[in-house]
DNA sequence: TTTAGCACTCATGTATCGAGAGTGCTAAAA
DNA sequence: TTTTAGCACTCTCGATACATGAGTGCTAAA
């Protein structure tokens, strides 16, 4: 409820502001002075007393100055930031960077959560462009020394999966490559179901294994973390004073490392459709405990119904929200363009 | 130079066993009530000063206990540990570990690191396998959408490497099919340099091109780094008392974090043959300031001459260097013996 | 409705002090 | 010659006390 005069939104915001940049609690006069308002600091204090007892500042103690709370940071991202965007030549120079990589995947990604956390001096994940659902695209064999198989499962998208397979004797290549050009034809275009229900058709033990462990593979594809989740700048976190406490960064640093914990945090958030694809979460919103003094804004990234990531920065909740917002959306629209480049027609 | 007399060696034993157990600088009175030492308190503070002087021991200030000094540590890593292994049982946990996980090299790394960083209290890394000299086994190319082509090299070894091309005009999957098949009867079991210097004979422009990009990739393989980079425990370094102060953990996890200075690291330690194959960088050795209260324990992992990598783990100078080394001995000599079983014929 | 003024609160920084752990040294004991 | 008991000394750590100053809430005047 935005029953806020404009002058109490004028001051939370300016309260943010001067927080996220001082790192302090900021007091009445503090304020009146940096931004040369036309009230006295008696009037701000009168504002700021309404302010905390609706909930949207607090003291660390009595004779303090205010720091917003949880629910000021909320209302501060949804009412009072307004759109930002990254500054043109910031742009371009991210742009650049993108344009000078390797064309891959793999270094796409790594780039951009390199980007993310130089950007946000936060902590970034980046997890792998995967199918929404994964379809073969092609199947190779390639005999290792050995009865060992080397699979790989290109699917559509570009995703590229490998597996191991061990034979009960050893086939030749001639064989092996028979039996993919065999298998190609069956399967191509076709999803993990439509493959396991081929494998009962299929009398030859071989073409059965392989088909059996495609399936699976393609399976363990439709996760959404089932490929690498690259992160960097962990230790930026460590610089901000909040995390100065042992156990913050601790508790923070667990979760980030924890696959499950992501997944758990990512399909509750990012799968699900929000105004401009960002989600912005502060203070673990009462259902992670562990990022309780953090903020993490996420999005996903890609080509919707055919193949999606999702990416995002983890910071303290004292965080400069619309340069983070701005960044992550920025670096997810690029990876989306390059990803819709190169699998579109 | 070993000119410590026996009851010294013994003490410094103690002293670090101690300090190790109990985080704090451990007085002479304290020693010989946990230990039941047939030496009197005054004896020991000889022999402490003793070794105070030696520069094996340190006080943090006048009236505290001794700590062990990084040439303290280094010299009962070295003298006085002695060799130890795993427990049978922690042995059999871990390969049953191993047993459970899919058969992809991706996994086993990502599982090494787990291990690596749960049993070291650490964080643990664990770079991806890859060929000494990369030599070509199989190229593939697979039209995606559009006129992007997805070159999919598997290299001798098993490592996978792909890449994406853009053609001039769309060239339909047949014609990549044969191309590809052509390149591999020239490509096959050749290195970058072989490939590079065939480019010149060929005419065509599509075949120049694509060798040029695979001659490319493999070069870049050849880097100690050029693949993944598997990180586990990273937020278990942060509940060392040691890593309380800010900077500490901060210098710690930005060198482990980056690629440059992994690569300074491995190349001037784990290139190099050492006894056991494992090499113990105590405070950072006077070369790596930001790991000035760290100690690395590291290791080559694979079949020597074919295809090797690194792993290692991360922790406080005040580790129990018995269990972290036998634990990185093990976990390399497993991971070795699956990447032989798998590499061999 | 705003603001000047003022008494009040409370964290922070500094100084002091006692307790306790640990040392180094000396002189006696082995 | 080596070990050990004894003792004075040092230095950290925690508690207490106190001054400082930033910031507040309230009241009364503008």
């Amino acid at each position: 409820m935005s029953n806020l005069t404009e002058r109490q939104k004028l001051i939370l915001a300016l309260v943010v502001r001067e927080y996220v940049d001082s790192t302090q609690p900021v007091g009445s006069k503090r304020l009146v002075e940096a931004y040369n308002l036309d009230f006295s600091s008696a009037t701000i204090r009168n504002e700021m007393a309404a302010l905390t007892d609706g909930g949207y500042l607090q003291q660390p103690h009595t004779s303090a100055g205010r720091a917003p709370t949880e629910e000021g940071y909320r209302f501060f991202v949804s009412q009072l930031m307004g759109q930002t965007i990254l500054p043109e030549q910031t742009q371009r120079t991210i742009q650049h960077q993108f344009y000078q990589a390797r064309h891959d995947f793999d270094q796409w990604m790594r780039l951009a959560a390199s980007i993310l956390a130089r950007q946000s001096q936060g902590a970034s994940l980046v997890t792998s462009l995967h199918p929404e659902h994964a379809r073969l695209k092609h199947l190779e064999l390639i005999a290792t020394r050995g009865r060992q198989v080397l699979m790989v499962l290109v699917l559509e998208g570009g995703e590229v999966r490998q597996q191991m397979l061990a034979l009960a004797e050893p086939v030749s290549q001639e064989k092996l490559s028979q039996v993919a050009g065999w298998l190609n034809e069956v399967a191509q275009g076709q999803d993990a179901g439509y493959i396991s229900d081929t494998i009962a058709q299929r009398t030859d033990a071989l073409e059965q294994d392989i088909l059996r462990l495609a399936a699976d593979e393609m399976e363990q594809s439709d996760s959404l973390l089932a490929g690498e989740i690259y992160r960097d700048g962990i230790s930026n976190v460590l610089a901000e004073p909040e995390f100065a406490e042992p156990g913050v960064a601790h508790r923070a640093l667990r979760f980030w490392e924890q696959r499950g914990h992501l997944e758990d945090l990512l399909s509750q958030t990012v799968m699900v459709p929000s105004s401009g694809g960002i989600h912005v979460l502060i203070g673990g919103e009462g259902t992670w405990e562990d990022l309780s003094e953090c903020s993490v804004v996420l999005s996903r990234y890609g080509v919707p119904g055919v193949a999606t990531g999702a990416l995002g920065v983890l910071g303290p909740t004292r965080m400069p929200y619309a340069h983070t917002i701005s960044t992550v959306q920025f670096v997810a629209g690029l990876l989306s363009d390059l990803v819709g480049e190169t699998l579109a027609e």
